[in-house]
DNA sequence: AGCACGCCGACT
DNA sequence: GTCGGCGTGCTC
């Protein structure tokens, strides 16, 4: 009697066998439904054969094989298995994670009930290429068959998409797919749509949040038959089954979207790697400032660096940069230059954008007798000012208080906000040009699904003088309109304790003066800092991201850092502060014999020491190769499963991208 | 992960 | 006297 393996998404590392009379060999990568306990669960089978470890009498049959779609292949398999043991996450919890959650379903699958509209889209003609594009689309051509990671390198307006396009043709004309990795943020669709253009005739799907789940998982299905020829996605595309896939492009790829930061902490762009090399296939990572991880590996020779230097756009410009030298003090708040500036731009019919990285009204409330501040009662952060609600608002557990009117402990009734959020400078604009038009943009003004089109299309007509927002408002957006960029507050970076926010900012301040300027006038970008001199900015002055990288990497160096050293952290959380601390204490004691240039540090609590009443820590193992941490991990894993009690919740974060 | 079983505190 | 806390054990 045929007997399948069978895994489920638990947190266990091991099969179950069932009997299913009727299955073969070609069941392998299947769904199945199949009586587990009390209940039903979808799994998926991993063998088939005539024999079981139990007893047949212990087995129960499948309730059903699902053979109205197809299975994984071994290809994918292949993919999903390394990622299970490069992460230390369970296979089963890996394979059910990848399908979409509409085929995850105890019902089976059943078509969307209508047939999306294909969307009528004007055919754009393809622009002529640059001698660089030409260079680097014959490039990455010559590769084709190979594993070939590509480090495409260049400026927004650099024309990365139009390779891309062309790329994406000569694969289509060839039989093959595509897979297009994207941030996780709204610029899918604009992408979607100049795709669609450029793209008239071929079968693209996209594959994002924003669905729904049975119109997802019919999307995947096409990919996975091999209909749709092209896929762009995010993050979770990585997994998505394209039996015919000739390439990958990860675009934007430093973007920390690509990381998923719960769960299987898993990078889509490592593995978009991975996948190509086990196809033997090329892979472009796009990207104005690549993370430095892969600048590195561009750098050592392991990927081939393709760099644009010129704007595409014809007539455009870099746009000027310049440095509001603004005491720490008043870093968050606008600057009389900055105030005028946007003031020019008005009186000349131009848009400006202000930056803020915060939203709410300001970060936190205190009070100046006391020191009191409005710390969250459930997270080790401070409560931030809603004015607009009236509230007190905790951004990590969204807690919500009154606004109190007097200070909780001495009674002071004149309390006082410190920095600014988006709401904040909103209310200043306001009052210092009240006549402008301003429209602020962050997630609390965005709620509505819907808002979005409309506001952008407020945008494009020009009916808006001044922009305020936060990143949302920064990435991949075009709005010709602006002319004028201002970034307040950050310095803020400067201060943090994480190695990598200095990277972070650099490619964040690249993106936000990428804004400005888009059209064929001369953009400006004001960044108000105390530290005008220090060498982050000074790179960003003279547009230098190389030189920026390369002084970041001799620190890293220094430092022992990535991309210098693996890293992996082991992170719990608990309810009980002192199991969590006798957990951690014991995992380090269980910790496996370390091999050399290996180093385990002490638990510490995360910036975030508690959120939503569970208090944190975390233990960093960091090692020169990548091999002798995979080992090490593989053989703790054991004693920590044996240790943690069941009030622990913990976790390894290989590759982690925010200690 | 769910869900069961199983032993010790404050309550109709 | 019970209802219920969550500490261990199992799921083919």
């Amino acid at each position: 009697m045929p007997i399948v393996q069978v895994a489920f998404d638990l947190p266990l590392d091991r099969l179950f066998d069932y009997l299913a009379p009727d299955a073969t060999n070609a069941d392998t990568g299947r769904r199945i439904l199949a009586p587990f306990g009390p209940g039903q669960k979808v799994g998926v089978i991993l063998a088939v054969s005539n024999e079981s470890q139990w007893p047949e009498q212990q087995l129960r049959p499948v309730t059903a094989i699902w053979r109205d779609t197809p299975p994984f292949s071994p290809d994918d398999l292949k993919l999903l298995r390394f990622c299970s043991t490069y992460y230390h996450h369970p296979l089963g919890a890996v394979l059910l994670n990848a399908l979409p959650p509409g085929l995850r379903r105890i019902k089976g699958w059943s078509p969307p009930r209508r047939r999306r509209k294909a969307d009528l889209v004007q055919p754009a003609v393809a622009p002529v290429l640059t001698g660089e594009q030409d260079a680097a689309v014959r490039s990455v051509l010559s590769g084709n068959g190979t594993f070939q990671p590509v480090l495409l390198h260049g400026v927004t307006g650099s024309g990365k998409t139009e390779i891309y396009l062309r790329l994406i043709e000569q694969q289509v004309a060839q039989g093959r797919q595509i897979l297009v990795l994207t941030p996780e943020i709204s610029l899918t669709p604009q992408l979607e749509q100049r795709f669609r253009e450029r793209l008239p005739g071929i079968a693209l799907v996209s594959m994002h949040s924003g669905l729904g789940e049975k119109e997802r998982a019919a999307r995947w299905l096409e990919a996975q038959s091999g209909e749709a020829a092209v896929v762009l996605g995010t993050r979770s595309a990585i997994f998505c089954p394209m039996p015919r896939l000739g390439l990958i492009v990860v675009d934007e790829e430093h973007d920390s979207s690509y990381k998923q930061q719960e769960g299987l902490r898993y990078s889509a762009r490592d593995l978009a790697l991975v996948r190509a090399q086990q196809l033997q296939i090329p892979v472009i990572l796009g990207s104005a400032t690549p993370a430095l991880e892969t600048w590195w590996n561009a750098q050592a020779g392991r990927y081939r660096l393709l760099s644009l230097s010129a704007r595409a756009i014809p007539g455009a410009r870099l746009p000027a940069i310049r440095l509001i030298e603004t005491p720490a003090a008043r870093a968050q708040d606008i600057a009389p230059v900055v105030l005028e500036a946007i003031g020019y731009r008005m009186a000349r019919n131009e848009q400006s954008l202000i930056f803020v990285n915060r939203r709410g009204y300001a970060p936190v409330l205190f009070c100046p007798q006391c020191h009191w501040i409005s710390g969250c009662s459930r997270c080790t952060a401070k409560m931030v000012v809603h004015l607009r609600s009236h509230e007190l608002r905790c951004h990590h557990c969204g807690l919500k208080r009154p606004i109190p009117k007097h200070c909780p402990d001495c009674g002071n009734t004149h309390l006082d906000t410190l920095g600014s959020g988006t709401q904040k400078i909103e209310a200043r604009l306001r009052s210092h040009f009240p006549s402008a038009r301003i429209l602020r943009l962050d997630s609390d003004s965005l709620t509505r699904r819907d808002a979005w089109e409309e506001t952008l299309r407020t945008i494009h007509a020009g009916e808006v003088d001044i922009l305020v927002g936060t990143q949302l408002l920064v990435k991949g957006h075009d709005f010709p309109k602006i002319t004028l960029v201002a970034a307040l507050g950050a310095d803020q970076a400067l201060y943090s304790s994480d190695f990598r926010s200095s990277e972070r900012l650099f490619a964040q301040l690249v993106q936000v003066a990428g804004r400005a300027g888009r059209a064929a006038d001369r953009g400006e970008v004001l960044i108000q800092t105390a530290f005008p001199g220090h060498p982050l900015f000074q790179a960003l002055l003279a547009h230098d991201y190389p030189g920026f990288a390369q002084r970041e990497l001799d620190e890293r160096r220094l430092t022992g850092f990535p991309p210098f050293a693996y890293q992996a952290l082991l992170r719990a959380a608990s309810e009980n502060p002192d199991a969590l601390e006798k957990f951690m204490k014991d995992a380090a004691a269980a910790a496996p014999a370390l091999s050399s240039g290996m180093e385990i540090y002490d638990p510490v609590p995360p910036p975030l020491a508690k959120i939503a009443g569970k208090a944190r820590l975390q233990l960093l193992v960091q090692a020169g190769h990548r091999t002798r941490l995979q080992e090490f991990l593989t053989a703790w894993e054991t004693p920590l499963q044996a240790l943690a009690p069941r009030s622990v919740q913990w976790s390894l974060d290989v590759d982690p991208t925010e200690l």
